[in-house]
DNA sequence: AAACCCGATCTATAAAAATAGATCATTGCG
DNA sequence: CGCAATGATCTATTTTTATAGATCGGGTTT
């Protein structure tokens, strides 16, 4: 195989873990079956470009042809867009126990405005994944959660949904802090208004 | 055949074009038949990786997956290449005399983890210089270096690590924000109708 | 007219991708 | 331990690409 394909396999192959995706998942997502992307992944084969850019959609990557000459300024921009800070591994195992006892509950039907309201924090705090470098809240999250079955009920729920309301808030002021000492002002401004 | 290979085939007919080759030198520099080029450039074929990537080597293009976030700005720099604008003579002038100066101080031997730092940054930001209307930055950057020489030493270059840095970064965000307000529809991209 | 170059279009064949589906070992969790 | 999810690896079948090569009509040049 090429250094070309192989490269591409890796790419994609990150990108996918990134998202914390897995094989199957993107699968499902993208439409083309689990045996395959194994063995794309694993440069076995020579993909064709519909099946490259079904993957790349469900990853959010776009393809583009750029001019050799323009190549390395596209590199610096994708870096600045992908040195985000990552999560950590236990950060991202906490969420999926989290999502996983969630996807439970639905299935317990108790519909209550409590519940979907705690989903809607959950997925407003997975925004802010990569910045958890603590998994203690989360835990007690999912500990709250174990309640609900047994004998907590809606009380339980709330009290998950407390803790992750303020949880989401925490670190989405951590991020304004961390852009501010991540992205220093210019001293001398372009030109008139900018983003932010 | 689908959306997405219609504009690649153009993007690949369009690019050969302005290189004034024909599908026969083309076939002769990519090692592809010229038959199959001209398949290719109709959309009757769902070509493979690595025709793909002979073809786009050949037309000196390169192929880039770049996160849907940092594609809005890849177009700008794409394009900024093909309608090749010029960067100001005031950008180009003030970009040689820093170039200029820090030449100089390399010769003094300072070999600091800094200065190389700043080197990069350098190279970095004049991947942009076409999108520079205002020179302001760079002289500060300028007047910064001519510090480290007489007193400044480390923390002048700093200082202007500092400076050369947010600049860098006003410059492809700039490119983001131009693009978002400005042009609504990309000059052309390879993966298009999604839903969201 | 004759000689060329262009891109599109055919034939025919070999190689490989794509697909559906089952299976397997490993790992983590209850 | 039992259960679920992971990625890799098979089988078998269908579809498609990739290739070499010839050919065609349309232009252009000589």
């Amino acid at each position: 195989m090429s250094y070309e394909s192989e490269k591409l396999a890796e790419a994609l192959k990150a990108a996918r873990e990134k998202k914390g995706l897995s094989q199957r998942a993107l699968s499902a997502r993208a439409g083309v079956p689990q045996s395959h992307i194994s063995k794309i992944e694993s440069g076995a084969v020579n993909l064709t470009f519909s099946s490259l850019t079904a993957i790349a959609n469900a990853l959010d990557l776009e393809l583009a042809l750029v001019p050799r000459k323009a190549a390395p300024a596209v590199r610096t921009i994708t870096r600045s867009v992908n040195d985000a800070p990552k999560a950590t591994p236990e950060a991202r195992k906490e969420i999926a126990r989290l999502a996983k006892q969630l996807e439970h509950i639905q299935s317990l039907k108790i519909d209550s405005p409590v519940f979907e309201n705690l989903q809607r924090q959950f997925r407003e705090m997975r925004q802010f994944e990569n910045l958890i470098r603590n998994t203690d809240t989360l835990r007690s999250i999912r500990e709250a959660l174990k309640a609900v079955e047994n004998a907590g009920g809606v009380a339980a729920l709330q009290e998950a949904s407390k803790q992750m309301n303020s949880f989401r808030n925490a670190l989405a002021h951590g991020i304004a802090d961390e852009e501010r000492t991540r992205l220093p002002r210019p001293a001398y401004r372009l030109d008139g208004d900018n983003d932010e």
